[in-house]
DNA sequence: CAGTCCCC
DNA sequence: CTGA
């Protein structure tokens, strides 16, 4: 069974914690259809490094689709309807995007997701992403889907503590990453990211994160 | 008060 | 420092 899966890059869902799923190669059959999404939301809503609260830019690039996104500014964390670079509405999610997140968290247990918002970070070698927790969001009981894609990174995962011990788990193209219940609070984190080039992507990973924001 | 996704 |  497992051996059939791995035939095509996937295998079984593998627990990373307790409501912590790692679904390896889940989304690379949907890898052309999902860089041209991409391309198409950076059009609209281009990649941009926000500020912390404390100032400072951060090293990955974002943009957003879906009802609502997730911005950062010197007054702190928030989900905005519309991006506050253009004024206007952030793109559609569309049904591809929100279909994959879906299903991931169902496989994974969560069988009533439903994101209204897709964070999308733009990596590029050094870029990083320190520990830190997804509490944004209002309804907790939602998982949040992470989607992997091009460059592959060190995914620190940690505990409930931001001192914790990290677990490093490397992701690559496709794989999926689900974390709710029990680990829906888990600090976590990206190392920087190794130089690298990854064939129809670049020098770049690509993070999708679907949540239920609102 | 709590939070602090930064330091490439 | 900011915003609940």
């Amino acid at each position: 069974m497992a051996d059939t899966l791995d035939l095509f890059g996937q295998s079984g869902p593998e627990a990373l914690s307790d409501g912590a799923v790692l679904m390896r190669g889940f989304a690379v059959s949907e890898t052309d259809a999902l860089i041209t999404g991409i391309e198409s939301v950076a059009t609209q809503a281009p990649f941009r490094r926000l500020m912390t609260p404390g100032g400072k830019p951060m090293s990955a690039a974002m943009t957003n689709c879906g009802a609502a996104g997730w911005v950062s500014d010197r007054r702190g964390y928030r989900y905005e309807a519309c991006d506050p670079q253009t004024g206007r509405p952030w793109p559609e999610m569309s049904d591809g995007f929100r279909d994959l997140a879906v299903e991931a968290a169902r496989l994974a247990g969560f069988e009533d997701f439903t994101p209204d918002a897709c964070l999308i970070n733009l990596y590029e070698p050094g870029a990083r992403m320190s520990l830190h927790q997804d509490r944004d969001e209002t309804d907790l009981s939602q998982p949040i889907v992470s989607v992997s894609l091009g460059l592959e990174a060190v995914f620190l995962w940690g505990g409930m503590a931001r001192t914790d011990p990290t677990q490093k788990i490397i992701l690559r193209h496709g794989d999926v990453v689900v974390f709710g219940g029990a680990s829906r609070l888990r600090f976590h984190g990206i190392a920087p990211l190794k130089p690298g080039r990854c064939p129809g992507i670049g020098a770049r990973r690509y993070n999708l994160t679907f949540r239920r924001a609102i």
